[in-house]
DNA sequence: GATTTCCCTATTTTGTCAATAGGTTTTTGA
DNA sequence: TCAAAAACCTATTGACAAAATAGGGAAATC
């Protein structure tokens, strides 16, 4: 299950490429958009500015924006970041101990597919197939 | 993710399927086999069994076999009786209360089309396909 | 230099999952 | 008929991660 961070992390990423036209929104005007407490919004901007899908900018005039096009940015990489990992099971998290049943694992093959056909839909959809038909513009955004 | 419940529900449906050959096995045997408290399959074991898709005996010479041919066992069924659901996010449940931001929800289709993708995945792979070559006969299962 | 705004670390709260415990009922078979 | 074997049932504990809060520090602007 996608929880509350991931969940968010899309509805803020949608918010500012529709809201952004090129400049930087802060904080306060998206956790007051979006209905969430700016403290908890907060530290997911954290992550998604750390993982290079947004840029911060301090100060007077400061906020959030975005870094790229929206139709550059893959749900699957949103989600990715603000979860740790799409993985189903923890033995396919990147970086995992390979478990020392490995070889005879009768389960394996169903986390694996499992996890590819979440990796290929999310991977399939981006950004720009999420906003308004106005707001997809891409140029618009940056 | 899928928690242990679901993943441990699995490696039991297939321990049942490649060890029962139509009669009984006994709880203690399958957790000894799969290195399971016995007291936490049990509590698997009520849950598949409740959901039909195995059947008790008690006494002796009790125990739990399938209740249908490997291959008329989808893996989305097991997991999502044992996890409760497959739905990626809560609105998704079945039986969940529409979100009353549904008309303007941009994120939803995004979890419509990830819920399809698990669930097509996972509605196309039966346990008949992850048993041991030998034990696949279905005809040796019940 | 005061205000705005992001940045950083830590803590509390909450809830679910994993696991354990202890008992009850049914069935068999000696 | 009674002891053993086995599933069935309810409740509780323990551990951990997620959600949310708190308080302050650093940069940029005007």
């Amino acid at each position: 299950m996608i929880s509350t961070r991931g969940r968010y992390a899309l509805r803020v990423m949608i918010d500012i490429a529709e809201n952004s036209h090129g400049n930087y929104l802060p904080l306060t005007e998206i956790a007051e958009r979006q209905n969430i407490s700016e403290k908890y919004l907060e530290s997911i901007l954290v992550i998604l500015t750390r993982g290079s899908l947004l840029l911060g900018l301090r100060g007077k005039g400061g906020g959030y924006k975005l870094t790229r096009k929206p139709s550059e940015y893959p749900i699957a990489d949103i989600i990715r970041l603000t979860e740790g990992s799409l993985a189903p099971v923890a033995c396919l998290k990147e970086g995992a101990v390979p478990c020392e049943r490995v070889g005879e694992c009768r389960t394996l093959p169903v986390w694996q597919g499992l996890n590819r056909a979440i990796n290929d839909y999310l991977s399939g959809v981006t950004l720009a197939d999420l906003l308004k038909p106005d707001a997809a513009e891409d140029s618009a955004c940056l």
